[in-house]
RNA sequence: GGAGUCGGCCGGGCGGUCGCUGUCGCGCAAGCGGCAGAGGAAAGUCCGGGCUCCGCAGGGCAGGGUGCCAGGUAACGCCUGGGCGGCGCGAGCCGACGGAAAGUGCAACAGAGAGCAGACCGCCGAACGGUUCCUCCGGGAAUGCGUGGCAAGGGUGAAACGGUGCGGUAAGAGCGCACCGCGAGUCUGGCAACAGACCGGCACGGCAAACCCCACCUGGAGCAAGGCCGAAUAGGGAUCCCAUGACGUGGCCCGCGUCGGAUCCGGGUUGGCCGCACGAGGCGCGUGGUGACACGCGUCCCAGAGGAAUGACCGUCCUCGACAGAACCCGGCUUACAGGCCGGCUCCAAUC
RNA sequence: CGGGGCGUAGCGCAGCCUGGUAGCGCACCACGCUGGGGGUGUGGUGGUCGCGAGUUCGAAUCUCGCCGCCCCGA
């Protein structure tokens, strides 16, 4: 499998970005997660996430979602048009089985594109 | 072999493809290649330091902490050794373990009485009085009724003014004796905590995680500390206090320093670099020490982000993988944790 | 990273400093007043005092360790 390699400039950055997105009020949802979305002022799509301390206590379990939800995105970054995109984690991605997230990220991008 | 105890360690392995962070090399550059890349708890933030700023961090008070003794350490509330007490057949384990004879306090309910106490049921005919009986008229005997004596036994309580036994006595009582306990006595051993022997007499209850006393320690903040470079805005307005005044990051005072200061309104700031990873460092050997640990020599360089790096997928093997993710660093403590390995010691059983 | 606070009946709170009885309001239940409802009066039910150790004769209260929640500063 091959991923796109990614740079710093894919990463969304800063409150005033992630304002900018969540004020969009453009959203789809999966099964454990919300992504937020906006057109980007860039020629190319940037990834940011929110998985705060609700969604699970232990640090490990929400870097690992961070882990898969950034992975997931670098396979799929060259298809997508030029987004500024919030991955918001919910609650039950945490108790969910990893390959079961996996799964629902992968058929969650391409209907992004849309 | 079984049961147990103490100490130390590991905590998925191997191969492949793509990707992430740092660094080194090459290249004008896009990049390419090499190397390295979470933990024993990275956690909770309960202690102790380093580092940085607060002018020096000086004296006193207040406050806080520690609490058998000695040692280790940069330091500690940690560790080691020892003492004392408790548990265990034992190896071992556990302990907030200074002072109650400096003072002030506290003890509900029950109970007669709760701290220089007390008599409810009791016990006592030795003493004084009474009553009854006997009498050889001197007195004698009985009786707990009164004056009284006692606190052994019963009973209350968490706790009842040393305990057990023997003697003693009217009944009793450290009143006497033995043992135990106790003691601010003496001697001996030990740096000390303390222990042993002798001596003394029975007085000095418990609670200091009650106030407190004693000894020792303790200035405050924190890497968003703090520093450098650059950019931008403003050099304002209002109110109040004024130089025996105001301010300074400590809770207060002294001392010291500064000369206008405080509050509110308005305005500006959310770039980059350093701090930021070579350290009380890891490993090996040697020496000293019971040990914690120290010293010497050799050797190694071992995460460093800034919306935050370890992932995805495939193959394979097994005993199918617990708790869990660095954010200035280090030493401890505490808490979480599937399974497994190594070594010391103890008890039991059996065999030679 | 640092600082502070809270946890007691179904809900909101006192009691804790100074240790011995867990109390108040609302709600709930029963009865009375009313034809009924509402309202009101009387009586009553209901609490592992967040969890675990320790100190004490005795702990909601004192001490230590955990757990959960909230707030503030940079």
């Amino acid at each position: 499998m091959r991923a796109a390699k990614t740079t710093r400039a894919s990463v969304l950055s800063g409150k005033a970005a992630f304002d900018r997105v969540f004020v969009a009020r453009l959203k789809r949802n999966s099964r454990y997660f919300r992504f937020h979305f906006a057109a980007s002022e860039l020629d190319h799509a940037r990834l940011g996430m929110a998985v705060s301390r609700r969604v699970d206590k232990r640090s490990v379990v929400r870097n690992r979602l961070r882990r898969q939800i950034r992975q997931s995105f670098r396979l799929a970054m060259a298809t997508l048009p030029n987004l500024d995109i919030v991955v918001n984690a919910k609650p039950e991605a945490a108790q969910a089985p990893r390959g079961e997230v996996w799964r629902d990220l992968l058929d969650a991008w391409p209907r992004l594109r849309a």
